[in-house]
DNA sequence: GTCTATAGGTCGATAGAC
DNA sequence: GTCTATCGACCTATAGAC
């Protein structure tokens, strides 16, 4: 639920060693995001980590409650939406446009030993929604982002819905670009893009 | 591909009796649209058409092929589409929000058979776009629906991206309503979100 | 804590009788 | 054309030995 920590959830059922429990989080997060839920076995995940299969779902109770672990919006993003309003338009296009990854420029693996990749991520909890559980997951996230970290903000009326809207618009482009992956927007120029959705998803939050 | 017909294809395999296909193709649009790809299956097809599984398959080759053939985009939208540009945000807006159903108001079945669930049909897509044959119909009805139907009419610079990002944006409000289901959305009324996100829609129709 | 082996289930697709 | 029976492949999750 929260942005990525640094895998201190130790108030949580904290079986196993901590490097190995890292390692699974890790070659799911990168599993998931790259090739979605369905497509990602427990067995991939365990070859991957370096671990026995069994211990996968010993340590994390089951293969969606690990997907719901490891499947978060980047802080990265969250940072950004708690920034100033004033050009926050063009910004977050600007993110979901080309910081697919996150976590620092390329090195290795974050503090809390994940690395997360915000398309993929976003594309896998989209298209793992048939599930209750991921579907409530994604509504949440919405929620902080969006709701929690702008509507605050907003001047003016309906400032709520007008959060949610915006919410909406960048869904939009983040589903368009990496669910559908229409190639007429990946060979169009980030610049161009910036400016037309820019300036939509700014008209919301100026009201 | 194109907009559900009347079911005509009859240049393809033509397998059965024209009555069962029917039969299977309208319990599958209206399996497939309300619980997924997934979790629908060929045994349940078969059993609301009231045909033996085995046929399924053979009439349409895999439940995937009937995927395909079935989800398909309602026409009503395809003539929203089509329809005079003024004004085009907010009526796109009003059909994404009230109009799931299609094919009439309340009658039974439309002339071919099928009722499609825009609404329905367009998660079930996204929901099952990890597959590349669904990513490939995905992109080819964003294709169909907008660049072919408004892009050519739209005045001034960078019509064709324009119009993209206008489907973008009309993905992102599907998408939130109908497969994020935010209920902060859901809550509010259709007035309002018609305004604010039928104004972005119609800046970059307007250019 | 860790691993082996397997349970237990689901599903799409097929072969072959009628 | 239609249906019965079943194959065969896949999966998560678990029970129990070490």
């Amino acid at each position: 639920m929260s942005p990525v920590g640094s895998g201190e959830e130790s108030g949580d059922t904290a079986v196993g060693p901590k490097h190995h429990r890292d390692a699974v989080q890790q070659a799911a997060a990168r599993l998931f995001s790259e090739k979605g839920f369905t497509a990602t076995g427990v067995r991939e995940i365990a070859g991957e980590a370096g671990v026995d299969p069994a211990l996968v779902i010993r340590y994390f109770g089951s293969k969606e409650k690990l997907f719901l672990r490891t499947m978060t919006m980047s802080v990265d993003f969250a940072d950004l939406m708690a920034g100033p309003l004033d050009g926050l338009g063009e910004r977050a296009v600007t993110f979901v446009l080309g910081r697919t990854r996150t976590g620092g420029p390329s090195g290795p693996y974050g503090a809390g030993g994940e690395r997360s990749y915000s398309a993929g991520v976003f594309a896998a909890l989209l298209r793992a929604s048939d599930r209750p559980t991921v579907r409530a997951h994604l509504a949440e996230t919405v929620e902080e982002m969006f709701v929690g970290l702008v509507a605050g903000r907003l001047d003016g009326a309906d400032a709520d819905l007008r959060a949610r809207l915006m919410a909406a618009q960048l869904t939009g482009l983040m589903t368009s670009m990496h669910v559908v992956e229409d190639p007429g927007l990946a060979a169009a120029s980030d610049g161009e893009i910036t400016r037309y959705y820019g300036r939509s998803i700014q008209l919301l939050i100026d009201g």
